[in-house]
RNA sequence: GGCGCUAUCGUCUAGAGGCCUAGGACAUCUGGUUCUCAUCCAGAAAAUCACGGGUUCAAAUCCCGUUGGCGCUACCA
């Protein structure tokens, strides 16, 4: 069965992590599935909250992800916003006539109505109902209204809006994706805005006319639009169309639980994490997971088998608790997997950020290999790699640093100073962590020395910090040279 | 307030009537490896399956109710 599955972002501010899941699974579904599309469509309807320049950066972050979509508005090679397929346009404000021309229909055929009603009158209306504990919505004040006054008033060039007349006393029953039946009464429903007075359509009537017309079969949407259901619902009836399967997405939770992931929350702007050095993979497999699971005790898959498991009726129902603990395991998983040159690759542009002297090259493989399993995402680089390019500052601090538990500084002069004439024994062909590792431990066993008051000193004095990797490894890392000339800086502070 | 959705360890979840004295993962704690950190390995603690009623020989799983949580209630999407 081919697919035509849509995300409909509104370009008005950067794409966030639920969207991004959503994304996902759309993504998910069409995959496996031959002559699948995935399209993107536009839904500018209210100009006045279009942010400039947020719609590409929408799509860069999709295309950072991997979930570019396959049709409709998409980036082109250059980076261009450029539309593909062959049911635009795809950009809902240069549709306006289509919303037009099928409001009108709808009009005359007595499913909706024109509403005079001012701003005002709406607001005192709304007022006097919250006085009396009525629910709010629209009296229905123009909709008895007859098709001549109404259409002279429209002629006359009256300032209106058009209604969907909501049938009285209908059950509307439809079958959720995910959620199975859901029932709604037609008389709790308002009759909202389809046509607003500026000309525009609202979400309502753009969606579900897009969506039929360009004959979306899946639409995936988070749980917030359930209570918009049955208006859809009854817009399809009213144009006699066939809707399209819903699956109703659950919404992902702050940490407390109580309300949608949001700024306050942390970063929820997809572009923030690829600025932190999260990878796509890691955040896909972390997003997948949340709302969806596939009934295994396997953890991490790659992309297509995940697709190959996805289902729809294995969606969650509940809402989700976005564990940011957790992400961070994930991608410190996957840097894990990574190639060393990948790594090095990932960390260099955080090192040169931080004005480190940082290049391309064998050592910063080394480095790379150095620090890869102490990596949770990639703007750690300079909080665990800065030691490998600059000395550290020879204070107190570090004369602190360098003396291990139970000790003192007479000790640990004495032993920096050992270890220091052993180390310069060894050629610089032997300073390698092996070779390195039996000397030292050679003299520690000789001497009767515990390991503790030998390398501790070693490794701080090489480091500057509490954790790094080990003397031996540290010791290769910088050569003799470097290391040696660390050494002596401390010893004498 | 009204309407809707929802409910298994702190968190993400497994669970489709007996395999459940409820499994896995993150986080937490302990131990091992060890010069620190991290990795890795082993283990612990953690859910009377929201509560109350049913149905059944048998219920986390089915039904009803209650409660809590969330969402929606615009000429926003």
């Amino acid at each position: 069965m081919s697919i035509r599955a849509r995300y409909a972002p509104s370009p008005t501010g950067d794409l966030h992590l639920g969207s991004l899941r959503t994304v996902i699974f759309d993504w998910l579904l069409v995959h496996e599935e031959p002559d699948s599309s995935l399209i993107l469509r536009v839904e500018d309807t209210d100009q006045s909250r279009v942010v400039p320049g947020a719609l590409e950066r929408q799509l860069q972050a999709l295309a950072w992800m991997g979930v570019s979509p396959t049709e409709g508005v998409c980036l082109d090679e250059q980076g261009n916003v450029v539309e593909i397929g062959s049911y635009g346009p795809y950009t809902q404000s240069k549709r306006l006539e289509i919303y037009k021309k099928y409001a009108d229909e709808l009009v005359a055929a007595g499913k909706a109505y024109r509403c005079f009603c001012t701003t005002e009158r709406l607001e005192t209306m709304r007022a006097e109902q919250q006085a009396n504990h009525l629910p709010p919505r629209y009296d229905r004040f123009c909709r008895s209204l007859t098709a001549e006054e109404s259409a002279a008033r429209a002629a006359a060039g009256e300032s209106c809006v058009i209604r969907h007349a909501i049938p009285d006393n209908q059950e509307v029953k439809f079958t959720d994706q995910v959620r199975g039946e859901v029932l709604f009464q037609s008389n709790e429903l308002d009759d909202y805005v389809l046509m607003k007075s500026d000309g525009y359509p609202t979400y309502q009537l753009a969606n579900v006319v897009d969506d039929h017309l360009m004959e979306i079969t899946h639409v995936l949407r988070g749980e917030e639009w359930l209570p918009s259901l049955p208006k859809n619902v009854l817009l399809y009836e009213a144009f006699g169309w066939t809707p399209p399967k819903f699956a109703h997405l659950p919404v992902i939770l702050g940490p407390d639980g109580k309300h949608k992931l949001s700024k306050r929350d942390g970063d929820v702007s997809v572009i923030d994490y690829d600025q932190k050095g999260y990878l796509p993979d890691a955040l896909f497999n972390m997003l997948a997971m949340i709302g969806w699971s596939p009934g295994t005790e396997e953890e991490f898959f790659t992309r297509d088998s995940l697709a190959k498991r996805f289902s729809l009726e294995r969606v969650q129902k509940a809402a989700a608790v976005f564990n940011f603990q957790r992400l961070d395991y994930v991608n410190g998983w996957y840097i894990r997997q990574m190639q060393i040159g990948e790594v090095a690759e990932r960390i260099l542009p955080y090192l040169v950020a931080a004005n480190l002297p940082a290049q391309a090259g064998n050592y910063l493989l080394t480095v790379a290999a150095a620090i890869q399993e102490r990596l949770k995402h990639f703007d750690e680089a300079e909080e665990v790699a800065w030691f490998f390019f600059k000395r550290p500052e020879p204070n107190e601090t570090l004369r602190g640093l360098l003396i291990p538990k139970k000790t003192d500084w007479e000790a640990t002069q004495k032993h920096l100073r050992e270890s220091m004439q052993v180390l310069q024994g060894l050629a610089e062909d032997q300073w390698v962590p092996d070779i390195l590792d039996e000397n030292l431990r050679l003299h520690i066993a000789m001497n009767n020395y515990k390991n503790l008051e030998v390398l501790w000193p070693i490794r701080a004095a090489l480091t500057g910090v509490p954790a790094s990797p080990g003397a031996f490894e540290m010791l290769s890392i910088l050569g003799k040279e470097e290391s040696l000339a660390r050494l002596e800086r401390a010893v004498s502070l």
